[in-house]
DNA sequence: GAATTTATTGAACGATTGTTCAATTTTAGC
DNA sequence: GCTAAAATTGAACAATCGTTCAATAAATTC
């Protein structure tokens, strides 16, 4: 007989990271849970700690997953910068259709989150730190190939890239137009807008 | 002896508001709800309907509140696009200290919810394009006055300063440094930044 | 001021919440 | 193949959920 396939860990917090995602975490019942993941209560409970505990994992998950796609892109074209705009569309516009939720998990967290959760809320907000930090290093790589002059403040515009993919997949969640967001992602990799004043 | 003061309906909706935006809608509970607002179960459910009639009418106030707060920064200055700014200010800024949560009601209303609350979802959204809607306005009226060139698309501009609001208020909560988010706004309403590419 | 309508109360309802744990089944060691 | 250890089960727990409604209080009408 087939060696019984061990207890799958990562599916389990794949599947758990799916409704968790599209539903939020007060939103999801450890009833919808344990039918979801196939598990019952005594061994989600032993194997995760408690609901708090599998989220915390969810996160970490959602972040591996964030920041794997980040570099398969960077390594699959020479252009840093052209890798980043493909991450934007491929949040935006995709996640939006094959996605649980359109929205970002981890900003999904911190919208949702109080102190009531401290510490689901402040391993949510270290995660987008460390995802903003892996699109500094890949706007590093830019500056590197040519693509950014050496001038520039590598922090300051991840930073901006950051606030930039917030905004954007907020915004595309608000509204069901995907041409209006293609064009936003144009904008900000682009052309103009601005409102440039005095 | 004085008048009493008749039912409050507002002053209820007000605090009924400050609770909601804190906690969002699941976390809230009605137990929660009768102590904030200082009603018995009963007299809540004659005078909102349920637990999403009072949100929906809380959802409406707090567009007031943001548009009439729009209103009265676009009246007190003679520049348009200052008192875009400075609503800009106001939302990300004081909002993040004063406000329950720095986060934009609305915003953290489509980001928590579902369809299974799909008519709160809805009207969440139906707002959103109400504001960006005023802003548009004021951007029309920075045309009249000559702050905006003829040839700009103020129904797209709008769009993309409700983006960058979006983003800058969820920047904001995720992180705790006020100078970088006040960097942010100088970078959208001013400046440079960019990743002008090909 | 009595009668009638309207508003308010708070105990109670059934459903569901996150979690526990004794009982059972499965695995591992020899 | 028997035994000890580990993993899994699912019924059950107390707490809380959103909501209802008969009973009571307040306001209004004539």
């Amino acid at each position: 007989m087939t060696k019984a396939a061990k207890f799958d860990r990562q599916a389990v917090v794949k599947k758990a990271t799916d409704l968790y995602w599209e539903k939020g975490f007060h939103a999801t019942s450890m009833r919808n849970l344990q039918e979801v993941i196939d598990m019952r209560p005594g061994s989600i409970y032993a194997t995760f700690g408690s609901k708090e505990g599998l989220f915390k994992e969810v996160l970490q998950y959602y972040a591996d997953m964030s920041l794997a796609q980040l570099t398969a892109y960077s390594q699959n074209t020479t252009s840093p910068i052209n890798a980043l705009k493909l991450f934007f569309n491929s949040a935006v516009i995709d996640s939006k259709h094959t996605a649980p939720s359109g929205m970002c998990m981890l900003v999904k967290t911190i919208s949702e989150l109080t102190d009531d959760n401290g510490e689901l809320l402040s391993e949510a907000k270290r995660l987008l730190t460390v995802i903003e930090t892996a699109m500094q290093d890949i706007l590093n790589d830019a500056k590197k190939c040519g693509e950014l002059s050496k001038g520039e403040d590598t922090a300051r515009l991840a930073r901006y890239l950051q606030m930039q993919l917030m905004g954007l997949r907020t915004y595309a969640r608000a509204n069901n137009s995907d041409v209006s967001v293609t064009e936003l992602i144009n904008d900000i990799f682009g052309n103009k807008p601005f409102l440039a004043q005095d």
